[in-house]
DNA sequence: AAATATTAGTTGTATATTACAACCATGTGC
DNA sequence: GCACATGGTTGTAATATACAACTAATATTT
């Protein structure tokens, strides 16, 4: 007989679907404000939190591609939200920082997206949360380390 | 004082963009075989499971647009994979087939993603893997829910 | 039965995200 | 100094996606 998918592969598999379809509806702009999309916001708030951010540290948060990063960087610069300067250590390097503007938005967001945020706190029994966040993790880094064997393999 | 983000909402922020980085990887080719990618694989093992699918039963399935719907099922058609028939019972709607060409490559495409996937399932202690999915799950229908709040409120 | 509304699907158009390859400039190690 | 590594950009292309406008067929309402 030909090789049968078990049980919990397939388990797995719609996990995955379902986390394409989850991933999709909260990346889509209904939730945000101040036309900021899911990923710039990413952007935005990691350089603010950091104050300064040079665009390879970027390049390893985000794990894309360098140049995605600079692609996904560059409208948030032409917005006048992030600042691009040379870094004086190394010529190469690029110093991301928020402008006054970008600060402002990167508060606005973070209060609009903190209601979503709230909805999907809420959703999930109180008393499950930690062990849920926590379930989920190890998921995404089971699925991570698989994609990382395949990738050697070939 | 500014309204902070909270502790608990920064998480699900990060597993998010975790989320959107797992999903990622694994949507990439090298994960996959026979030309297919992971999303095409979807249809034709939906296809395949079910012997025929109108085209507006996988787009209720995928929750995509049903023009979306139409794109990703026309390459399939394009490569013989998925037949494509007017039903009789209904003469607006679209009933999709496997042809053998797509019966044969949904066997063998399940056969290299269950190496996948088994990597997958052995990244999660055994113990641990009931309970991980069902998390996972409701932390993914929290989301869903979420975005639908979001979506009746504008 | 006629008018209206709903459903199924396609096509035009536009956008976001992404990778890879080629490239340039600058640093680093020997 | 030369070879190699690192940081970044640009060209090109593919995929996934939505929305709007449209056609055709079926269902519902009067």
């Amino acid at each position: 007989m030909c090789q049968q998918i078990s049980a919990n592969n397939r388990e797995i598999l719609s996990i995955i679907s379902g986390v394409s379809r989850a991933l999709r509806c909260c990346q889509q702009e209904p939730v945000f404000c101040e036309d900021v999309t899911f990923s710039q916001f990413f952007i935005l708030d990691r350089v603010g939190e950091k104050g300064t951010l040079r665009l390879a540290e970027l390049h390893e948060i985000l794990s894309v591609d360098k140049s995605t990063t600079t692609r996904l960087v560059t409208p948030l610069v032409n917005q006048g939200l992030v600042l691009r300067k040379k870094s004086k250590d190394d010529s190469r390097a690029i110093i991301l920082k928020l402008t006054q503007k970008g600060k402002r938005i990167r508060e606005k967001v973070l209060v609009c997206l903190s209601e979503f945020l709230d909805n999907v706190e809420n959703g999930i029994p109180q008393e499950k949360r930690a062990h849920v966040y926590e379930s989920v993790r190890l998921f995404l880094d089971a699925i991570q380390r698989a994609c990382a064997v395949d990738q050697c393999r070939s």
